[in-house]
DNA sequence: CTGTTAGCGCTTTCAG
DNA sequence: CTGAAAGCGCTAACAG
């Protein structure tokens, strides 16, 4: 009800009150606040806004420093089809993004699902990222809508999907095994990595001397998937290893080998991809493929940084190499 | 390089710079672009600032509609401590939110993490919403940084946290289940929680007449899992059921299961909360509660609404009943 | 060293 | 029906 400050028809504490109250001009105040160099206040005066200032808890009002010029400290990040914020490996890039970031005193914002970019307009951005990959149009759209600079945060998308997919295969063929099949995720908005991955796991098998890995469905059904991966040993009876779209689909095959009696990794080797939390939880724990994006992320941060004080330059690329988490599907 | 619309230095487009465009004042423009009813505009000139617009791809530039009084359409979220994005409960319900609250036309973002909250200034929300409970002293610092009404985004949240842990109870003793434990997790962070969902457990299994949980943690690593696991069942060796605190603890649950040979739910039934999408994938497929948040997002969508058009009003609560989402664990 | 002032882009009276 | 002008809160150039 009363909670200290919590009344929101209260006004807005402004520079002008502050200058009252300490019996200065708003000019000096400015000054104080901003640490002007090139002015020289007296330690007096000086202490004077700053009591007054933390006595009435003065803060200056965003878009009036935004108006007058100053540069937003406020990066957006639209994820528009993305549309569950708990997706794995976007939200922890986001994350540690958001943590980067501040470090170069910018403030990353979140707008989930976010379609309708237009009515957005009362951010005032500094820089905005987006999910998107590179070259896609929606890039340019942004740009216009706001007026700043757009990039992907996920810059050179492709071959870091890829590398996941090659990484699964070395490893699978460094475990002995020969026949491997691609565990594709039903989900068709997914259809277009999935052949990303799927081709570069024919990549890697060519390399590797290998036949190239048969790309099969996993429903989201339990029991369909079940159906599914033992029409798919029957199909390919030879069939040794399975190279799952991400962790994930590695859950749902795992779990239709279970109930097939299908033992794995006896009879096939199961890895995904995303070193997902649950991965050490599944029967068996789930070998899986990781790409270590730390180092991207401090560099895009950076990056990021350019962009908001209005230097163009090149992004850093997303990881192109992955490597194994073995343990015991494999 | 060159893509449209992707130049930084490029001046952002003024109202003024459409009235010229037009012919017209800058007045003019503003009434036909904000529909003022209480203007009769011709529809020549109606069409030719509509045409100039269009063409200049004219955006009203938020700080200045603010400072001049306007209504931002920006809803904060801040969620201090939770510091992965992941986190499947609260993402969920966050999205949901922000999918809501764009049918008030407020656009919900969310800042990740968030420590340092003092200079996210220029973010000018209309309305800030946090993850910490009612009663937190943060929401009175927030209110005081941003001048704005700052509510809790679960409201009521004991009562929610409680309502799953009676209806695990319910289900083990609707199962047959007299003798049960509560699997606590073993980051400290979650142990206020932990906490109130074993006290609702107890309360549960007092009112059915069976003796209180005990109640003990599971440690991350699988294999001491496992341990924690068996050395509960040998203290405790009439235990017929398990309240985990979330599916993530189930899950360590039923891998420790799995690897000490004790068979689910033959010896022990395990029931999770949350309803995580892998539920159904784990062996045997995890029993869990759930409980229906949809109309509650609805309604604290409106709230949210209210409280950014400046009416104060009372928010309302979370759901305090849970519902049993029974599978082959129990 | 401090105060006055112009002006960022927008909406909205108030005159014409 | 259209145009001129004020003012939101802030910073910074310019006087004093």
């Amino acid at each position: 009800m009363s909670s200290p400050g919590a009344d929101p028809a209260r006004r807005r504490v402004t520079s002008t009150d502050v200058a009252r109250e300490a019996g200065v001009s708003r000019a000096t105040v400015s000054y104080v606040l901003n640490r002007d160099s090139r002015q020289s206040i007296p330690d007096v005066t000086r202490q004077k806004v700053l009591d007054a200032s933390a006595r009435l808890g003065y803060r200056p009002y965003g878009p009036a420093r935004l108006l007058r010029g100053a540069r937003s400290s406020v990066v957006l990040m639209l994820t528009p089809g993305l549309e569950h914020a708990s997706d794995f490996v976007a939200a922890g890039i986001i994350t540690s993004l958001g943590a980067a970031t501040r470090h170069h005193g910018l403030h990353l914002v979140w707008q989930l699902g976010a379609e309708e970019l237009e009515t957005a307009i009362d951010l005032a951005p500094a820089v905005v990222l987006t999910s998107v990959p590179d070259g896609d149009p929606l890039i340019g759209e942004l740009s216009e809508q706001f007026s700043v600079p757009v990039a992907s945060a996920f810059p050179h998308l492709d071959a870091f999907l890829a590398a996941s997919a090659s990484a699964q295969v070395e490893h699978l063929v460094a475990r002995g095994r020969r026949r491997l099949a691609f565990a594709a995720p039903a989900r068709p908005e997914l259809g277009a990595t999935a052949t990303i991955r799927h081709r570069a796991a024919n990549a890697a098998a060519a390399a590797a001397g290998i036949p190239l890995p048969h790309r099969f469905e996993v429903p989201d059904d339990r029991a369909a998937a079940g159906a599914a991966l033992r029409a798919e040993l029957e199909a390919h009876p030879e069939l040794d290893g399975i190279c799952a779209f991400n962790d994930e689909v590695a859950f749902a095959v795992l779990a239709a080998a279970a109930d097939s009696g299908i033992p794995v990794p006896a009879r096939i080797a199961v890895i995904g991809v995303d070193n997902h939390p649950f991965g050490p939880l599944t029967c068996p724990a789930l070998s899986t493929v990781e790409s270590d994006v730390d180092a991207f992320v401090t560099q895009f941060a950076a990056h990021v940084a350019q962009l908001a004080a209005g230097e163009a330059a090149e992004p850093p690329p997303l990881p192109d190499q992955a490597h194994a988490v073995p343990r015991a599907s494999t």
